[in-house]
DNA sequence: ACTAAACTGTTTACTAGATTAACAATATGC
DNA sequence: GCATATTGTTAATCTAGTAAACAGTTTAGT
């Protein structure tokens, strides 16, 4: 093959020896593919819609009903100063209650409502339809392979 | 096998017939998987190291010198009002230079100064070396799988 | 040549999401 | 009992980002 020069035209430009390329990293990847599809769960959900961290929010409710606050911060990864405001925006849309636990009085534990199971169903529904047409190009396996490698990331770090 | 009542004990909790969970949504996990790449990357780049919205903004102008604002906030998908602030610390730092361009008075280029180019090259090892340790547990093959599918997301959205 | 439209970089004001630190109330471990 | 830990909450702060307006400049249409 032939050889390369070190040295030619444009040398200046070259001296790192390698074309950076932003593309090559993970990272970047992931927070451009992650803007996107969150872009579009928003339009999708509409104005008065729930936020992203709301809906999962929500989500968790209605499959652990009676989490506490803590418990829920956690599964969540945020600090559980950090969910007092969507625990408010879901108890005043009528979605979920605090309510008292028995055998501990620092604890409320949040229950969902029949509304807001009704409402959670209605907004999954709407999630999946966003995911399936904003994913077309993705075959199922495709996706089940990328819920695969993400799984495979969180594992690392959490 | 074994007929499903629709009514049984717990049947309020059941009404909606599916099991919700969050997992199921790439958008969550997307944005769970990012949150840990991007600490992670913080971790690696130390305390006054480059955000990573400051590291893609450098990588592109040393890959594009005499790149404009408008086009580099074009190729990050973020507003020029937003970028303003991002060449600030790179020139401020003395990674690059906004350059007159003979043309068109309206438009400063950015050009990348020798320590930007040395700077960059140091970080980007260093944000590889981060990727490769954290995502150790994926092998070449998956981290190219992995890319291709965000590639994909990304074809969908841009 | 003139004028309307478009584009560039910038500032300002605002929003969303998140963290940290502190706090009072309560519970737990020894 | 007492030190320690936990829970939910508030307040202060930070970062990342948008939208709107702007002055200066360029481009397009006629």
């Amino acid at each position: 093959m032939a050889s390369l020069r070190k040295t030619d035209r444009h040398a200046e430009d070259e001296t790192l020896g390698e074309t950076p390329d932003l593309e090559e990293f993970i990272g970047y990847n992931l927070k451009r593919a992650y803007v996107i599809v969150q872009a579009d769960f928003r339009r999708a959900l509409g104005e008065d819609g729930f936020a992203p961290r709301v809906f999962s929010a929500l989500s968790l409710v209605v499959q652990y009903p009676n989490v506490t606050q803590s418990g829920l911060a956690r599964m969540l990864g945020i600090e559980r100063s950090g969910l007092v405001a969507i625990v408010d925006e879901l108890e005043g849309r009528g979605l979920l209650k605090r309510t008292n636990v028995p055998g501990d009085r620092r604890v409320q534990a949040l229950v969902p409502t029949q509304k807001g199971k009704t409402v959670y169903a209605e907004a999954r529904a709407t999630v999946r339809v966003h995911e399936e047409q904003l994913l077309s190009n993705l075959s199922t396996d495709e996706k089940a392979t990328l819920m695969a490698l993400l799984a495979k990331i969180r594992a690392n770090g959490e």
